[in-house]
RNA sequence: GGGCCUGUAGUCUAGUGGUUAGGACACCUCGCUCACAUCGAGGAGGUCGGCGGUUCGAUUCCGCCCAGGCCCACCA
């Protein structure tokens, strides 16, 4: 085959992904006898566009299936999306300017599905392109109905289990918008605010000083609370105070919560006046009393102020108090609250009836569940631990939202009595099926449950998703694929994805849901800030890998330790595209020497001897670091190894010998060797020019129909050689003596000289190698003696 | 405020209880030598964040401090 004299990048790439498709490479055995190594890929979730950072992590997971799969593993690596939840829903909403709240519910649900199908199709595209090993029949999306099934039944499964319930809990709420939010939706907003200390009077007729920002919610409050060693106010703990203009009694409780320092040490605790007020309610069980309604006017509660704004009763509330004297003084402040991010509004607390799982006693388990996985970097570990000590709530698994699994829920519209659906009739729409059966009361009548719910439900069973949960624990596949080998994601999300999906995995099959854990950093921009629309800085990885190459992007991304963030500079890309060049080069070199497959000559010349001892501690090291996840190293041993040990010192040595014909069996079948090593070795990084090389100089000689299930290199035993090995270092010590000299002296390196003297530490050794220096260096004749560096003519 | 991580030439980074701290980009000089000018050869550039401690010896181990990042908490 001609071998071109530059590569078109651009134009390999293309030909090689058309090769892989064609010849199935990524393909799953199920029958296969090879042990599988299964990896829980993240979906990602539709929400835009991938950005560097996407390709930043996704790369570093995918070094690893293609290492694992040249060791001879029957890799198991399908793709996900998430597209269920608050995410596509406003992806939505922008991309066709509507709003969920103003159209019918199943409409919005249509096009979520159509918008996230689109994207889904771009995302698929960014991703082939990017060289990403998935098996791509093997793709699930978190709202389609086998997935929903799976969830729906999960759901079912922890309500048997007694895992899960129902009951009142504040929900975020935009008073504008009138919709419920998640907290991903809100952000923080410096304002000016108020402090205003109020008076309450005591049972006694004595008064306490109160501090708030809030006194529109007098009506809510159900507490008062001064911090148990504030000895200011030790003597009033167990005792009642009248909250003012209400003229109703609350109790004053020690609370560690309760900041001394803060107004007057005394706070009131209202439903709710902040998240603070929110754990109170759940660490005290109070009786809640709602003084806002949902369009963010006061309600029958708040009395008099019944109508007004909240900003409206805030300030009545204040004239009021200030008439009868009850506010001692006003102090500006300036303080962060929280508010809905597109609306600028300050967010409120509702009280709404909300599902949760009950988890709080498993901490233990969660730990122990930790400790049996294997974190990559193992440092990571400690974020598992510290999240899941400082657990404080069941996890809420209801969202007031639209676009979501629903729950398989009704109510009976006469007893109240919660109905679950059957799991045969799975997925189900409580909004548009009924269930299979009767209340109990003998009712017909259902009030379906319109949550959705929480994305993390559904997406912390992709383990158990991709396993085929839905086949039964039993199955044949589910036992082959699960525990998932790997699971790998950014460390963001550790708390989240990690830590939801190791729950789930011990409460449906009692066993963690993955045996190792690889936590990747962020991609960031140039100067270390998250890439997002709204900054404005997101660079897409199509356009570079139009401009340079997938393989470019790759190199970049494998070129910082695991769990490390790596800040995006465009001229880095270069660094790809030189090696890959580089090694185009080599190969070419090769194949102009390389006309049949090289047999194994029965003597190794010495130069060859140390170039495989070199050769099999790269092989050793890199391999070490990929068992360890440690991508980047591997990609260094090769790296430096190629560069400054093959080419710059063991290409030029052999030259001679190729050229001539002594002993050039040895060079020849060594070249081969160290060449197709040295492209296994950099294949999980830049697989499109090892694979293009590879077909233009090795496939007529090797059996394998892809360098990506050849095997992997392995260090042979009878390659290590540690005369050779000290042999050979000395000799690149003394060519580079040379050059140096030559360059020194001016004299060009390609001009031979009569005669030099090298001044070696222990000249003996160098003897077996000589004729290699001298020929490599165009020295007629080469002396070594012993003594320090010096050359001399 | 808490936890974890990071701090090495202008930039990105490797690494180690012990000679001159390794590589890449950028920079300077020379060179189209038969794989490669998307290259090669050579060179300049570092108080290894700061201060203490352990040690014969610390960039490496320990403590404190400073700076940056991430997650969590706070924001009455």
């Amino acid at each position: 085959m001609e071998f071109p004299k530059r590569p078109n990048f651009k134009e390999l790439e293309e030909r090689i992904n058309d090769l892989w498709a064609r010849e199935k490479i990524y393909k799953f055995q199920p029958n296969s006898k090879k042990p599988v190594y299964s990896i829980d890929t993240p979906p990602p979730t539709i929400s835009g566009k991938l950005h560097i950072g996407h390709a930043f992590s996704y790369s570093q997971a995918e070094f690893i299936a293609r290492y694992k799969r040249m060791r001879g593993y029957n890799v198991f690596y399908p793709f996900g999306y998430d597209n269920n939840g608050l995410p596509t829903e406003r992806l939505t909403e922008e991309m066709h300017n509507v709003k969920a709240k103003d159209m019918p519910r199943s409409e919005f649900v249509k096009l979520c599905l159509e918008t996230s199908r689109k994207v889904e199709q771009e995302y698929e595209r960014v991703f082939k392109r990017m060289g990403v090993s998935c098996d791509w029949s093997e793709v699930y999306r978190t709202i389609e109905p086998r997935v929903q099934r799976i969830s729906q039944a999960s759901f079912l499964k922890l309500y048997k289990k007694g895992r899960v319930y129902r009951k009142l809990a504040p929900t975020i709420w935009c008073p504008k918008c009138e919709t419920a939010i998640a907290q991903v939706e809100l952000k923080d907003k410096e304002l000016k605010s108020t402090f205003n200390y109020i008076l309450f009077e005591l049972e006694d007729g004595n008064k306490i000083e109160i501090a708030t920002t809030r006194p529109e919610l007098l009506a809510s409050c159900c507490a008062i609370f001064v911090h148990p060693e504030d000895k200011r106010y030790k003597h009033l703990v167990g005792k009642k105070a009248k909250v003012p203009l209400f003229d109703f009694y609350v109790p004053i409780i020690a609370d560690r919560r309760a900041d001394p320092n803060k107004g007057t040490g005394i706070v009131m605790f209202c439903t709710f006046g902040d998240l603070t007020d929110v754990d109170w309610f759940y660490a005290y069980n109070f009786e809640p009393k709602i003084s806002i309604a949902r369009d963010g006017t006061m309600n029958e509660l708040a009395g008099k102020y019944k109508g007004l704004s909240v900003k409206e009763a805030r300030e009545a509330i204040i004239n009021d108090l200030k008439e009868r004297g009850l506010l001692v003084k006003q102090v500006p402040i300036k303080h962060t609250v929280n508010v809905h991010e597109r609306c600028d509004t300050e967010i409120e607390f509702l009280l709404t009836k909300q599902w949760f799982i009950k988890y709080l006693d498993l901490k233990k388990e969660f730990i122990k569940a930790g400790r049996k996985i294997k974190w990559w970097p193992e440092h990571m570990r400690v974020r598992y631990e510290n999240w899941v000590n400082g657990l404080q709530w069941d996890w809420c698994i209801s969202r007031q939202r639209y676009f979501g699994v629903p729950f398989p829920v009704w109510y009976c519209k006469k007893c109240g009595k919660e109905i679950l659906a059957d799991y045969e009739q799975l997925p189900v729409d409580p909004l548009r099926d009924k269930p299979n059966k009767k209340c109990e009361c003998g009712s017909t009548e259902f009030e379906p449950e319109k949550d959705v719910m929480d994305t993390w439900a559904t997406s912390a069973l992709t383990p158990l998703i991709n396993a085929g949960w839905d086949k039964g624990i039993k199955h044949k596949r589910f036992k082959m694929l699960y525990p998932m080998s790997l699971r790998p994601n950014a460390h963001d999300i550790i708390t989240f994805w990690d830590f939801n999906t190791i729950v789930m995995g011990l409460f449906h099959t009692g066993k963690p849901p993955f045996k190792n854990i690889m936590i990747s950093g962020h991609g960031l921009d140039r100067h270390g800030r998250k890439m997002s629309k709204s900054r404005g800085n997101v660079v897409l990885p199509l356009d570079m890998m139009e401009k340079y190459s997938a393989d470019a992007l790759r190199w970049w991304a494998a070129s910082v330790k695991l769990g490390e963030d790596l800040n995006f500079r465009e001229e880095d890309l270069q660094a790809g595209i030189r090696h890959a060049t580089k090694l185009w080069n080599t190969a070419r070199f090769a194949s102009m020497h390389i006309k049949e497959k090289p047999k194994k000559p029965r003597k190794l010349n010495i130069v060859d001897k140390w170039l495989l001892a070199e050769l099999s501690q790269v092989i050793e090291k890199c391999t070490q670091a990929f068992e360890h996840y440690e991508y980047s190293k591997a990609k260094m041993y090769a790296e430096q190894f190629f560069w400054n040990v093959f080419c710059d010192y063991y290409l030029e040595m052999i030259k001679y010998r190729l050229y001539s014909s002594k002993e050039k069996d040895s060079a020849l079948w060594t070249l081969y060797t160290a060449l197709l090593t040295q492209l296994k070795l950099f294949a999980p990084f830049i697989p499109f020019v090892t694979e293009e090389l590879y077909q233009l100089l090795f496939r007529k000689y090797e059996k394998d129909k892809s360098i990506h299930i050849s095997a992997w290199p392995k260090a042979e035993k009878s390659w290590q050689d540690e005369k050779a090995l000290k042999l050979g270092r000395i000799a690149m010590e003394c060519i580079a003596a040379l050059r140096k000299w030559k360059k020194l002296k001016n004299i060009s390196l390609a001009e031979e000289v009569e005669r030099v003297t090298l001044l070696h530490p222990s000249p003996k050794s160098v003897e077996g190698i000589k004729n290699e220096i001298e020929k490599t260096m165009r020295v007629k004749q080469l002396i070594v003696e012993k003594g320090s560096e010096v050359v001399a003519k």
